[in-house]
DNA sequence: AATAAAAAATAAGATACCTTAAGAAATGAG
DNA sequence: CTCATTTCTTAAGGTATCTTATTTTTTATT
């Protein structure tokens, strides 16, 4: 019975890319300062951001980390950070893990469900404007620290779509 | 330690309703047969469907039924099904469970994140089109069983556009 | 502070997808 | 088998959002 292994920490410079869509994720990431981003890019060329992680937060491809596929992300620092690297190894099989360990990894996983299930039924029920707006009131340390076209990209918008969308917000 | 504890098995009709938005979730389904979905209704009275769950699938509202919070969905039967009922109290705190049931839930909760973040991910960068064909490819199943209307729901859009979709497959 | 680089705003025209409405086809109840 | 109900199709016009291009503002670098 183990715990999890954090095999060191790292200073990830701006722009510096953690993982690549189709490689397989070797690494998951713990943000101790600064703030990364995953996104694909799709046929078209474009990026879509799916995750933030700011201080505190988790981030990595948990299908190629977990299953060793192909990971559908890039994992890419926004900000100049300090990450915790949770190595491949240390994780592989989950029962091979204490218990205590295995009730902490249940509950993060829950935890995003809940969050990528509301993320989807905004994506299916609400427009443009509403999902900035959910946006905004759900990560609002976020929306200040991070650049318009970043929030776009997120919520499924074009930037000028989204700074339409502020002016309209601000003309109220 | 304990297992989670199954309550019983039900017959339920096709149309009968096991969970509403806004009430608090008391129990999961586990489908031995027939077909479930859960679905949210937007403010303009439009249902979006999140999840369908056929025979050996699970179906709840995930924060409800663990946090006790108002439920986002309803849960309906779309045919006549039988389920079994996981009620709240053997489910309540996830360690006191056993460690063997913990890795179950977690390797759950985790593959069920995955396929969410998947479908998140074609909502930002996909086509309708694309998306329609992905969901035959993935459930090809669903595809044939369910009403158009339900899988145009699912992916996000009107069952008259949807219905355009595939003619424009079609002609191809 | 000056300059370069990145981000944001603005605007006009294009398109994916929606709305409404009506008819055709399929399904289900008696 | 027939009638009623639900589902699917088709089509015209509308709206949300995108594309492209240009200008302005902000941020970063020397």
């Amino acid at each position: 019975m183990k715990n999890i292994k954090i095999k060191e920490t790292k200073i990830i410079a701006k722009g510096e890319i953690l993982l690549k869509q189709g490689e397989i994720a070797k690494y998951g990431y713990f943000v101790k300062s600064g703030c990364l981003k995953s996104y694909a890019i799709d046929k078209a060329g474009k990026e879509h951001i799916m995750q933030f992680a700011p201080e505190s937060w988790m981030i990595s491809d948990i299908d190629s980390f977990t299953n060793q596929v192909p990971s559908l992300v890039f994992i890419e620092a926004l900000e100049k950070s300090e990450v915790a690297i949770v190595s491949k190894s240390g994780f592989k099989e989950i029962d091979s893990l204490d218990k205590e360990s295995v009730v902490d990894i249940a509950i993060k996983f829950r935890n995003n469900l809940i969050a990528s299930n509301k993320r989807i039924i905004g994506l299916l029920s609400a427009t443009a404007e509403q999902r900035y707006m959910d946006f905004t009131e759900t990560y609002p340390t976020l929306t200040q620290r991070l650049p318009l076209k970043h929030i776009a990209s997120y919520i499924g918008v074009t930037p000028e779509y989204l700074s339409d969308i502020r002016r309209k917000i601000a003309e109220k």
